[in-house]
DNA sequence: CTGTGTGAATTGCTTCACAGCT
DNA sequence: AGCTGTGAAGCAATTCACACAG
């Protein structure tokens, strides 16, 4: 209740709506920068920032708009100051602490990919059923029985689960998280997770990845029968809801 | 003969749009449909397949109806016919092989994820280049060099490729792929792959999602301060969320 | 003059609502 | 009646193009 009026009087930090398919891209902007910031670069223009990340710098541009001003006209953007600033905008100034349920096949590469922690996701908690798993450590971690996912988060205040079982234990996986105070949720699990609608849940499924490939396939087959190979079609660049679509080729 | 209803007047080949974002929910229809099969349903309506899809019903016929008019008028759709369109739209009766480069940590799940081979995407070619992995088998499939990417790839038939590997090593597993003559390449690896303008590739960025999901409990935490954590109101989870995202609880 | 920031135009996707088949 | 298929309306995201700051 109490709606706060929210729109300040002149509040100097506005809150623009920053557009749902603009935050993937933030995410992908942050990690290019780190690379120009290693190879010692001070400033970034939006054309060379935006053909690293494979969009076009209108779109660079619009999407760090979004964030306010930071770039320098005739300039381009301070990296350092940045990349401060996406981190800012992506919650990663905040602490998260990241639990994963189920730690077969798929669980325990994730368990073990770098790529976690050393973007500022740990994952602090780990789980299963499976009895030859529960008490055993990966990378350091102790894989717990499932039976303790609501109190561990809880406990060790986990902010975004993980779930990585087999489809008929997704959705008990999910309520447990939930019941945790769990709000986000990146679903590895072949079935679409029934959550309350406070509850933000992203899917990452390796499958339908592989036939919407396939359809492209298939699709070139048709199309490249007759066609001398040189229709080039818009360049798919669309990132559909989801995971992200790369794919982008160069504007030519 | 009698020329079917096709849109074609002269048009043998009628190539619908197929907006991207639909490919996408096709694949989720087709799963959904294996369970009602399976279930021994033989028709299903719009309503029910969109709401265990987890989108809305008009957005599911839409979809449907970019394949022809598979349903029937006050009836629905039979559940066999329809399963078959889609795979034969999504290019799953061309059979597909799948190479995999980079058998590390993810790339050893993948190898032995059985949603693969399940789905009809048989990993059939595996690749490294480390000495200590390059002639073991996992899930019996033989792992090679990368080296002979290239070879393999043409005399496999592979359709579609998966780069598994550390980042710095993505781009070129990429280049030994598409001169294998892939055109449809999955990429895990934390880069934006330079491709051909005739090759498709998609990005599975676990880094990225987890991001995504950060900025909302970011924006939770700035929106949700004044909510209190209870009421449970009674989810018009209608659809909202569907392969990608929740909701996010609007404000105002 | 260079490169950002942004209104305006455009494209593409989603939702609505209803005509038409069974 | 019940449910599909689709034009039309409504939104959201992308691209254009240019004023303006450094």
């Amino acid at each position: 209740m109490t709606t706060p009026p929210e729109t300040g009087p002149d509040a100097p930090v506005a809150k623009r709506p920053v557009p749902e398919a603009t935050v993937t891209r933030l995410a992908v902007y942050l990690r290019l920068l780190g690379e120009f910031a290693e190879s010692g670069a001070e400033t970034v223009s939006s054309e060379e920032l935006a053909t690293a990340s494979g969009v076009n710098s209108a779109k660079l541009r619009k999407d760090l708009s979004y964030l306010g001003s930071y770039g320098t006209r005739g300039v381009g953007y301070d990296v350092a100051s940045l990349q401060h600033q996406l981190e800012r905008v992506l919650g990663l100034d905040h602490h998260q602490s990241v639990a994963l349920v189920g730690v077969g096949n798929l669980g325990h590469a994730l368990a073990g990919y770098a790529g976690f922690a050393g973007r500022g996701f740990p994952v602090s908690a780990m789980f299963d059923v499976d009895p030859d798993l529960v008490g055993i450590r990966i990378n350091g971690i102790l894989v717990e029985h499932v039976r303790d996912v609501e109190t561990v988060c809880r406990d060790r205040g986990v902010t975004i689960g993980m779930v990585a079982t087999p489809g008929p234990a997704a959705q008990g996986a999910c309520d447990l998280l939930v019941r945790g105070g769990v709000a986000s949720i990146l679903n590895f699990a072949p079935v679409v997770l029934q959550v309350p609608p406070d509850v933000e849940v992203r899917k990452v499924d390796l499958a339908v990845e592989l036939q919407v490939l396939a359809f492209h396939v298939a699709r070139r087959h048709v199309a490249g029968e007759s066609e001398t190979a040189g229709a080039l079609r818009p360049t798919p660049a669309g990132d559909t809801n989801g995971t992200a679509n790369g794919s982008v080729v160069s504007p030519r």
